[in-house]
RNA sequence: GGGGCCGUGGUCUAGCUUGGUCUAAGACUCCAGCCUGGGGCGCUGGCAAUCCUGGGUUCAAAUCCCAGCGGCCCCA
């Protein structure tokens, strides 16, 4: 296999980011079922760094972590005629056990509006139990039948869902600007660049009235839904009777949403927005370890370097540091290695610093190198990684925006998604419309801004009519 | 759903067209040791393969045929 440093993530990026994610620990793919993978070390401390992230959020806003079953009935999962017709393809059923066929299948959630809701029925009475507002980081399983590609499109899906239940319109509407804020804080944290896009109708969650997605950017100008927050409005409460007595004895059923944030999708955002062609460069917020001393030992000073060495891990404890004073690798391997692993920080010390009582700081993500006196170099690192995630969030979002670009005709949107890019435009909100940009030009209507007001300037590229929209277009996973 | 391509040590590949020389070759990785040490060096030795599975043809199958399983790509 060719290693993931010879290869360049925009012009091969299935090759890059499948030798990356083995060669830098993430996951193993090997794993004998389809869709299933194997989360190694770094790939499993990463998806821990941002579910801890994602669930402080929830449980600093009122959200109660729970812990919900993994499987349903088919009578539960059927209730809500467009959720069944959505999620039937693709889901898991449990037929038999002990070898005999059971009287009674079990669906295996592909999410969990049909596991939680009936338990809300019993929970929600009065207006004073709401709202209720519910969370679980989980596995969901879905069968993909597009090809699935690891972290992206699997079939066992690592994340959150966020399950709400509100007495008023109004107040379930607020809520889904709340819901977008915390997913916006995490991937802000994160660096990552993504588009705020309320889905085209014919694209909603299956049972919503409508949903508003996280679109990253990707290397290859596919965009990687990360995250989603669905209006449910009443469609499951009137399904699954939840009632609660308003503050006037009235009986009525409640608001309700749900939301979900993909956490192998945002890994496979960080891994691709951020990664060079050295490998991996993470954010401090994740970084399984943020400092890498690397001793440059020399023939008879062994001791006296690793010391010193030792001292400035010593110094760093404070952050996630680790001293690689093993014997048998050479300094310019070590730096390769913890470069393909995307250790933001390395400090480097030989007989030079030693002399002069300085240290080498190495940052990852300019490939930038600067001498600091050995007492500054704590306060340096500290400062430095912020830095450095700072200019992560700033490259990562100058792609984005230059990834998207206008388009007037269909011949450009055609254009644009031949150049693995984004394409934004006007669009009449007709079904057809969509449907038949889709045959000319690949790619799929992925909505308009959510976050921002943005009106169309022309008529729609497709049919000429007034435009209602101005959305964006693009390649998915 | 339609079409195509491909399964050989942990990884990548050669061999397959034209069956025998394959007791399966190379590179990378890995292991032991030596050497080295400010960007992957080098040297010596070693480990590692039911040639995807099953069946068939044949004196003889990695190689040909059939079926299955798995993977990839393109189109809808």
């Amino acid at each position: 296999m060719a290693s993931a440093t010879a290869l360049n993530k925009y012009r091969n990026f299935s090759e890059w980011f499948d030798s990356l994610l083995v060669e830098a620990r993430i996951v193993d793919d090997r794993f004998p079922v389809k869709g299933f993978s194997v989360y190694l070390e770094n790939g499993a401390f990463i998806l821990r760094k941002v579910r801890e992230m994602l669930e402080e959020e929830l449980n600093n806003t009122g959200h109660k972590e729970m812990v919900f079953p993994l499987v349903t009935t088919e009578e539960l999962f059927s209730r809500e005629s467009q959720h069944i017709k959505g999620f039937s393809p693709e889901v898991f059923v449990i037929e038999s056990a002990g070898g005999k066929p059971l009287e009674n299948k079990l669906i295996v959630r592909p999410t969990s509006e049909t596991i939680m809701y009936p338990m809300f029925k019993l929970w929600v009475r009065s207006h004073a139990d709401l709202p209720l507002m519910v969370h679980q980081s989980n596995m969901v399983y879905r069968h993909e039948t597009k090809a699935t590609r690891p972290l992206l499109r699997v079939r066992e899906i690592p994340w959150n869902e966020a399950h709400t239940v509100h007495a008023t319109a109004a107040e379930a509407e607020q809520q889904v600007r709340k819901a977008v804020d915390i997913y916006k804080k995490v991937l802000d944290r994160l660096g990552l660049a993504y588009l705020i896009l309320k889905r085209p109708d014919f694209d909603k969650f299956a049972g919503a009235k409508y949903s508003v997605a996280f679109d990253a950017w990707n290397p290859d100008g596919r965009v990687n839904q990360v995250g989603t927050v669905h209006n449910l409005g009443k469609n499951f409460s009137k399904v699954f009777e939840i009632e609660f007595e308003t503050a006037d004895g009235e009986r009525e059923n409640p608001h309700q949403l749900c939301y979900g944030f993909g956490y192998s999708r945002v890994l496979a955002a960080i891994i691709s927005q951020h990664g060079d062609d050295r490998g991996l460069v993470l954010p401090s917020a994740v970084a399984p370890l943020h400092v890498v001393v690397v001793p440059i030992v020399f023939k008879g000073q062994e001791e006296t370097i690793v010391n010193y060495c030792r001292k400035i891990a010593e110094d760093l404890k404070g952050l996630r540091v680790f001293l690689d004073d093993r014997e048998d690798k050479t300094p310019g391997e070590k730096f390769y290695y913890w470069e393909r692993m995307g250790v933001p920080v390395r400090v480097e010390a030989g007989p030079r610093e030693v002399a002069e009582n300085t240290a080498t700081v190495f940052r990852r993500d300019t490939l930038e190198k600067k001498t600091v006196s050995l007492e500054e170099v704590e306060r340096y690192v500290v400062r430095l990684l912020a830095e450095i995630d700072k200019n992560l969030a700033e490259k990562s979002w100058r792609v984005m925006r230059q990834m998207v670009s206008d388009a007037s005709s269909v011949e450009e949107v055609k254009k644009l998604i031949a150049e693995r890019r984004v394409a934004r435009l006007s669009w009449c909100g007709s079904t057809d419309c969509a449907m038949s940009l889709k045959e000319a030009a690949g790619g799929e209507l992925r909505g308009s801004r959510f976050d921002v007001v943005e009106t169309p300037s022309s008529a729609c590229v497709v049919c000429q009519k007034p435009a209602v929209e101005l959305v964006y277009y693009a390649r998915a996973y």
